[in-house]
RNA sequence: GGAGAGAUGCCUGAGUGGCCGAAAGGAACGGUUUGCUAAACCGUCGUACGGGUUAAACUGUACCGAGGGUUCGAAUCCCUCUCUCUCCGCCA
């Protein structure tokens, strides 16, 4: 959420910002200032009205050692009326408290400055892209088609033990998974980041760190029993490694990586874009998490594209990267970049990585922070991205490089994979 | 699942009603000394929200797992909850 001294100290701004998210509510920022007033305000009066109870506690103390029952008495009748002012107030102050925490939960992060206006996808501006579309021979199809002419996936199977969306991976199908995350992970840790491996259920305060609750609960499977969340993103358990913690600036950046599965309950998908690997209620992804120097945060934004760019160009996957117009962006996001690749034989552009600068957003719920050169407590910016997730990524592959001798596998892969090719031979 | 113990600051760990926001030691940070390293010595060393100030200084309140209660006054007493640890059982 947003820090309302700095929403106090940069209204116009905060006001303007919000429009190039269209955010449908400006009135809230009105109402968390009112409300901010009025929780000072009661501080004020609270604290003083307590001060009085302590220092007359103290006397109390004296005067009952010095013998001098009388005036103790008179002194604790004070205190009683103190405190019986004491307690509308604290009501109040509780519930202004309340009140403001959870306007400012609704109000969504702001805009970086680079964030194109916009409503809707067809707004988001494409930055850049690369790799050629291949031209697939007669009689090329689908994943879901090669899937089953290789064994690869069994949808029906996955069916059958749990329901639609999640899949069974079978042979090369669950080897090429395999190579795949060894891969990632090698890739990222090659460029400094730290292999986490995490729980995959979290508590509610986690969920609630990153952003997914209070609003979003509905996107997660939920563990009544112990009331644990499945992560829905790495993002989730490895951000919060940090959270309630004071770092060191020169610990930063914290650069992690992690392989998870992901679990999302996604209700509202439907029609032909759930096809096959496109959309599924578990799938597999290979997260980044940095958190940087506030000043650093934009630089590292682009940093962190340009590594998840290298990434797709080494597995030679046409693809485009797009940065989100504020419409189009998540709640919590500054900026995004989102970056799709081409799958072949659907004719499609799919989504496989989406790189983020939360700035403080999340980590002014975590209370993520680092001592700077003044000793004073400073939020850190988090950032995390996908490198990459692997159901789409899957798909083109074996769509993009399917030719009638089988599916040839990218030659970063191959040592991974242990073959260059999938065929039935 | 059964039985027991515990939760204090970055860590260890004292603290059973006022003198405790909290001893002591360690770590960390700054400095002195030093050819270098080590050691020694001195100093600093929680967080949040307010008031105050150009900024400081200064100052108020809250926080000793969480929430409630008793009391003039609670880290300390009582209740509830959560979590952790140990032993047994079960188990990858």
């Amino acid at each position: 959420m947003l820090q309302v001294q700095f929403i106090r100290q940069n209204k116009e701004l905060v006001l303007e910002r919000l429009g190039v998210k269209n955010f449908k509510e400006p009135g809230l920022v009105e109402e968390i200032l009112a409300l901010d007033d009025q929780r000072k305000k009661l501080t004020l009066e609270y604290d003083d009205t307590q001060a009085k109870v302590n220092s007359a506690s103290k006397e109390i103390g004296k005067l009952m050692a010095s013998g001098d029952k009388a005036a103790a008495e008179a002194r604790k009748q004070e205190v009683a009326n103190f405190k019986q002012a004491l307690g509308p107030i604290n009501e109040s102050l509780a519930a202004t408290e309340k009140s403001l925490h959870d306007t400012l939960v609704k109000l969504p992060n702001l805009p970086g400055a680079n964030v194109p206006a916009g409503k809707t996808p067809e707004d988001n501006v494409e930055v850049r892209g690369g790799g050629a579309k291949p031209v697939l021979a007669q009689g090329s199809v689908p994943h879901w088609d090669l899937a089953k002419k290789y064994d690869l996936i069994d949808f029906e199977l996955g069916n059958k033990i749990t329901g639609s969306g999640f899949p069974v991976y079978k042979n090369k199908g669950a080897r090429l998974q395999r190579a795949l995350i060894s891969y990632f992970l090698d890739f990222n840790t090659a460029a400094g980041y730290i292999e986490m491996l995490p729980p995959y259920l979290v508590n509610e305060a986690s969920a609630y760190g990153t952003g997914q609750l209070p609003d979003k609960e509905g996107q997660m499977y939920f563990v009544t029993e112990d009331n644990f969340y499945l992560i829905p993103t790495a993002e989730v358990p490895v951000t919060n490694i940090y959270r309630d913690e004071i770092l060191k600036e020169s610990e930063l950046p914290v650069k992690m990586t992690a392989y998870t599965p992901c679990f999302r309950r996604e209700a509202g998908s439907y029609g032909k874009d759930v096809r096959g690997l496109n959309r599924l209620h578990q799938f597999e992804k290979v997260e980044l998490v940095q958190l940087v120097h506030p000043d650093k945060s934009y630089a590292i934004l682009e940093e962190m594209v340009i590594h998840v760019e290298k990434l797709i160009q080494s597995l030679g996957l046409p693809y485009r990267i797009l940065n989100l117009c504020g419409g189009d962006m998540g709640f919590t996001a500054a900026q995004t970049y989102d970056f799709e690749v081409y799958s072949a034989a659907q004719e499609k552009w799919l989504e496989v990585s989406s790189v983020s600068n939360f700035e403080n957003y999340q980590t002014n719920r975590m209370k993520i922070r680092y001592k700077d050169e003044n000793g004073k407590n400073q939020l850190v910016h988090s950032l995390n991205g996908s490198s990459l997730a692997l159901p789409r990524i899957l798909a083109c592959l074996l769509e993009n490089n399917q030719t009638p001798e089988g599916i040839n596998i990218p030659e970063a892969l191959q040592r991974y994979f242990g073959s260059d090719r999938i065929s039935n031979g």
